[in-house]
DNA sequence: TCTGAAAGCTATTCCTA
DNA sequence: TAGGAATAGCTTTCAGA
């Protein structure tokens, strides 16, 4: 599932290229070559590699989610029982939702992190889950931190 | 902590605007218009007052943990003794692969989330935290899945 | 891998509707 | 709030090192 290609290893202009595209993926080559002292050009041939070979994998807005009305941020661990993995997938692709899904070793064997409109909504969707495993809800106070992969060391 | 700050609502224009830039924040404006039926001036200024707004945060790139040379991604929950707000920005201060912090209801008052090297690194950040609370870690085999908060309904 | 130069696009500003 | 027109700036391609 996960892609361990092996690559041409990041040099330190890469590392400082993808930096500045964590940072603002809207700047211009223009912007992004002054960061790492290069013309428009050869920063425009860094950063489409560095998207071929898999290591910029996409550019998106970050958005908030109570401006789009949720109001309610849950985190659900779940413990499954028996070997249910195309449940799980099943249940993703019934609730967009469900912003983000993690297995994990250890108890709960899934991490989940839910978008809702209010109780009733988060209620649909986490008795959804509750059919594929025994889950434990908790209601996200803040998001303390977000922040991008440090590509430099 | 949370801005709650009362704006226009978003019409669905603007929602299929935020679409279109969470799935490729580097479309110019003209891509961007097409999507929303709008030419560049009118698609730059709803863009614009999104961000003004906050309901737009940032514009950022996604990365592959793995390329960046982070074989290990862990989640830490976290049972804090006493109000230590301060003390989790300090680590979080110290330390940026932890790259989410959530504060949460229930038994685990935090959850965090690393990226290491490798488990000595792992280790290393682990204990920085397991000075403010008592904390319990899983590793991830899989990010099944990390997608954008819905917008449209 | 990088630079530089030419051609074609894109963004921005401002005015009009 | 959107469209259109003009200028300035940016991106792309390609040749050369």
């Amino acid at each position: 599932m996960t892609d361990t290609r092996t690559t041409t290893p990041l040099d330190e202009t890469d590392r400082l290229l993808i930096e500045a595209v964590q940072r603002d993926s809207r700047a211009s080559l223009a912007e992004l070559g002054k960061a790492i002292h290069l013309g428009t050009s050869a920063t425009r041939s860094r950063l489409r590699s560095l998207e071929e070979r898999g290591v910029i994998t996409g550019h998106t807005a970050r958005v908030s989610a109570a401006a789009l009305g949720y109001t309610l941020h849950a985190v659900v661990r779940m413990k499954v029982h028996g070997a249910l993995y195309d449940r799980v997938a099943d249940v993703l692709g019934r609730h967009p939702q469900i912003v983000r899904c993690l297995r994990v070793t250890g108890e709960s064997c899934y991490h989940f992190e839910i978008l809702a409109t209010d109780m009733a909504d988060l209620e649909r969707i986490t008795s959804d889950l509750a059919r594929i495993g025994s889950i434990t809800t908790d209601l996200v106070y803040e998001v303390v931190a977000d922040r991008p992969s440090p590509a430099t060391r």
